[in-house]
DNA sequence: GTCTATACAGGGATAGAC
DNA sequence: GTCTATCCCTGTATAGAC
C-alpha cells in the first residue's frame, strides 16, 4: 500500500479522503440515504474510483464505521486514579459518555443502527470495540469500589455498566421523544438526566454503610 | 373509503394484502433491504398498485410501522392492581417487557431504526404511542409507590421509567455483542438480567425504612 | 498503479390504458 | 383498482487512458 504508506498530513490522497468524505456523509444520513456518486464528489474523485479502492459501498461504510470507532476511546474522560471516590469517578465517567454521545452524534447513530443489522457482515467486532471499552473501563471501576468496600458487593457489575451505557444511548435515541413523554422535564438538559440516574443508580448501588449524605 | 368500509375477514382486498406484507418483511430485513417488487409479489399484487394505495416505500413503511404499534400497547402484562406491593408489580411489568420486545423483536428492531431517523417524517408520533404507553404506566406506578411511601419520594419518576425501558431496549439491541463482553454471564439469560436490573433499581427506589429484605 | 469513461442490472417511481 | 410500459438514478463491473 504504497499511497497510505506516505500518510503525509497534507492532501492526504484519494482513499483518505474519499474516508473523510464517506465518515460524514454516512453519519449525517445513514446508509442508503447517501449514493457513491456523492461521497466521489465530495471526495473530488470519480465514482468509479471509490469502488476501486473500496470493493464496494458495504465494504466503504464498514471501513467509515471502523475509523469514526478508533478516535472513540481515546475520547472518554480520563479517570481520576484511586485516589478519588468511586462514586464520584463513576459519576464524571457517565457525564463525560453522554456529552461524548451526543457530541459524535452522527457516529453513535452509526454504531446504533449496525447493533441493529440483521446480518452482522463483519462490523460487529466493530461495534463490539465501540462499546467494549468503555464497558470495561466500568466494571472494573465497580470492582474496584466493591473491593474496597464502597459499593455493594452483592451487585452485578456487568449489569450494572450494561444499565449505565444504556442509559445514556437510550436517552440519546429517544431525545426526539422525550418533550411529548409526561412528567419528563430533563428532555434538554443532559445535566439533569445525569444527575438523576446517577442519583437512582448509586442509591442502589452504595453500600448501607456508605453513602446516604449526598 | 368503499373498500375498507367493509372490513370483510375474509380476502383482505389489495391494501391491506400490501400491508401485511410489508410488514412482515420490513420487520425480517429493515427498510432498504426489502425490494416493493418483493412486497408486490407477496401480496399478489404487481408493483404499481404499491404505489396507488401507498404514495411511497416509505409512506408504506410508516404506514406498516403503525400497523404493528397497534398491537403493542395491549401485550404487556396486565397489573395486578393496588392489592399488591409496587415492587412485585414493576418487576412483573419489567420482566414482561422484556419478554414482549424480545417476542417481537422486527417490530421492536422496526420501532428503533425509526427512532434513529435523522428526520422524522410523520413516524414520530407513531414511536411516541409505541413507547408511550408503557412509559406513562410505569410513571404512574412508580408515583403511586411514591404516594404510599415504597418508594423514595425525591426519585424522578421518569427518570426511573426511562432507565428502566431503556435498560430492556438496549438489553436487546446489543444481544449479539454481549457474549463479547467481560463478566457478563446474563447474555443468554433474560429472566437473570431482569433480577439483576430489578435488584439495582430497587435498591435505588427502595425507602430507607422498608425493602432490605429481598 | 492510479484514475476516467462507459455499459449494464435492478430499484423506486410515473403515465396512461383497461 | 389494477395492470403494462417506461423513466431515471444508483450500485456494480469492465475496459482502457495516463
Amino acid at each position: 500500500m504504497p499511497s497510505t504508506a506516505r500518510s503525509a498530513p497534507r492532501d492526504p490522497g484519494g482513499a483518505q479522503r474519499i474516508l473523510d468524505a464517506a465518515e460524514r456523509l454516512f453519519a449525517e444520513r445513514g446508509f442508503d440515504a447517501v449514493a457513491v456518486t456523492e461521497i466521489a464528489a465530495q471526495a473530488g474523485v470519480s465514482k468509479a474510483n471509490v469502488f476501486h479502492h473500496f470493493g464496494s459501498k458495504r465494504e466503504l461504510y464498514v471501513a467509515a464505521v471502523r475509523a469514526a470507532c478508533q478516535q472513540t476511546t481515546a475520547l472518554l474522560a480520563p479517570d481520576g486514579g484511586p485516589g478519588e471516590a468511586v462514586r464520584t469517578r463513576l459519576g464524571r465517567f457517565l457525564a463525560g459518555h453522554l456529552e461524548h454521545v451526543h457530541e459524535r452524534a452522527g457516529l453513535t447513530r452509526l454504531v446504533v443502527r449496525e447493533l441493529l443489522e440483521p446480518g452482522h457482515n463483519g462490523a460487529q467486532e466493530l461495534a463490539e470495540k465501540a462499546f467494549g471499552d468503555g464497558f470495561e473501563r466500568l466494571v472494573s471501576l465497580i470492582r474496584e469500589g466493591q473491593a474496597s468496600g464502597e459499593l455493594r458487593s452483592e451487585a452485578d457489575p456487568a449489569a450494572a455498566a450494561l444499565l449505565m451505557i444504556g442509559a445514556n444511548v437510550f436517552f440519546f435515541q429517544s431525545r426526539a421523544l422525550l418533550p411529548h413523554l409526561p412528567g419528563v422535564d430533563f428532555a434538554d438538559d443532559p445535566a439533569a438526566y445525569t444527575r438523576a440516574v446517577t442519583d437512582l443508580l448509586f442509591r442502589g448501588l452504595a453500600d448501607d454503610a456508605s453513602g446516604r449524605d449526598e
